[in-house]
DNA sequence: CGCACTTGATTGAAAGTTAAACCACCAGCT
DNA sequence: AGCTGGTGGTTTAACTTTCAATCAAGTGCG
C-alpha cells in the first residue's frame, strides 16, 4: 500500500481527478485567498481593532435602511450562524458600535442598529480596507482577469448560495 | 453627519475608492470563497470527520519524503501559526493519523509523520474533496476563466506570500 | 380557543484559534 | 567553556466559533 503516485494525481474509480494544471490553480486559490484574507484582517485589526467579519457586519448595517437589520437577515447576508451573529453583535454592542432594537412587525425579532460611533469607526476603517483590496487584489489582475474572477465567484454563489446553519 | 452616499462608493481624500463594478466583483469573491470553503469543509466533516485544515495537513504530509515534515515547515506550507499546528497535530495524533518524531539533524526539531491509518483516511477523503472542487469550482469556470483565476491568485501569493506569525 | 409545529434569537459549554510567556537547543562570539 | 541572541516547539490563558439546548413568539389547523 505504499508506492502509489501522489494522491492528487492518481486516477481512482469513478472520481474525476484533478489534472496537474487544475491542481496548481486550485492550490493557488487556496493559498492566495487565505493569504489575502489574513492580510486584510491583520490590517484592519492593527489600524482599527476590527476583525474582517466585524467590519463586514458594520458595512451591511451602514447600507441598510435605518442602518438596521434583523439578526437572522444579517446572519444570512454575511453567511454566519445565528449564534455567531448574536455573540458578535454582543461584542460590537459592548464596544458601542451597535445597539439592539425590537422589531416592530415581529415580537421575537431583534434588530441590530449601527450607532453614530459605529459609523464613525467604519468610515475610518473603510479607508484601510479599500486600500488593501486595491493593492492586494485589484492591482494583481488585468481588467479581463478581474471580470473573470467575478463571473466565477458569482456562479459559485449561485450554486451554493442558499444554505442552512 | 447623516446623509452621505453609501460608504463604498463615496470619494474621500487620497484613498482610491472602488468602482461599483469593482465592488460587485469584490463582494462576489468574498461571498463566493466563503461559501465554497464552507461547503468543502462541511462535505469533509460529514463524510470523514475531517476539517479542511486537517485535510490540507494530511495532504502535505502524504506528499513529503518519508511522509513527514517538521512542524515549522508544515506551518509555513499551510499558512498557520506554529501554535495552531501544535494543537492540530496533537488532535491528529490522538486520532492515530499522525505520529511525532525527533528531527535527526536538529535537537529541538519535531517532525509530524503520516501514519498508515492517516494515509488510509486521506485516500478516502480525497475523493470527497476532489469531487467538491470539481463540481463547485471547476464546473463553474471556463478554461480561460480558470486560468485567469490561477494567475491572479499566484500573483497575490507572490506579493503577500512570506509572512510572520 | 387549544394544540402542535415552526421560526427567531439567546444561552452555556465544548472545541478551535490566537497571543504571549516559556523552555530547550542551536549558533556565534570572546 | 561561558555568554548572548535567535529559532523551534509547546504551553497556558484569553478569545472566538460551533453545537446543542432552551425559550418566546408566530403560524396553521382541528
Amino acid at each position: 500500500m505504499n508506492n502509489r503516485p501522489p494522491l492528487e494525481v492518481a486516477e481512482v474509480n469513478d472520481t474525476p481527478w484533478l489534472s496537474t494544471e487544475q491542481q496548481r490553480v486550485w492550490r493557488a486559490f487556496l493559498g492566495g485567498s487565505t493569504v489575502l484574507m489574513d492580510q486584510l484582517d491583520r490590517d484592519l485589526r492593527q489600524a482599527h481593532s476590527l476583525s474582517m467579519s466585524e467590519y463586514e457586519i458594520l458595512v451591511r448595517l451602514s447600507e441598510a435602511p435605518d442602518r438596521s437589520i434583523r439578526m437572522a437577515e444579517l446572519a444570512a447576508q454575511v453567511a454566519h450562524s445565528r449564534s455567531r451573529i448574536t455573540h458578535t453583535i454582543a461584542r460590537l454592542e459592548k464596544a458601542g458600535m451597535v445597539a439592539r432594537g425590537q422589531c416592530s412587525t415581529d415580537g421575537r425579532g431583534v434588530t441590530a442598529v449601527l450607532t453614530d460611533h459605529g459609523f464613525a469607526v467604519l468610515a475610518e476603517a473603510a479607508h484601510t480596507h479599500v486600500r488593501g483590496v486595491h493593492t492586494y487584489l485589484v492591482a494583481n489582475a488585468t481588467a479581463e482577469e478581474f471580470e473573470a474572477l467575478g463571473r466565477i465567484m458569482e456562479r459559485i454563489t449561485g450554486q451554493l448560495g442558499g444554505r442552512s446553519f
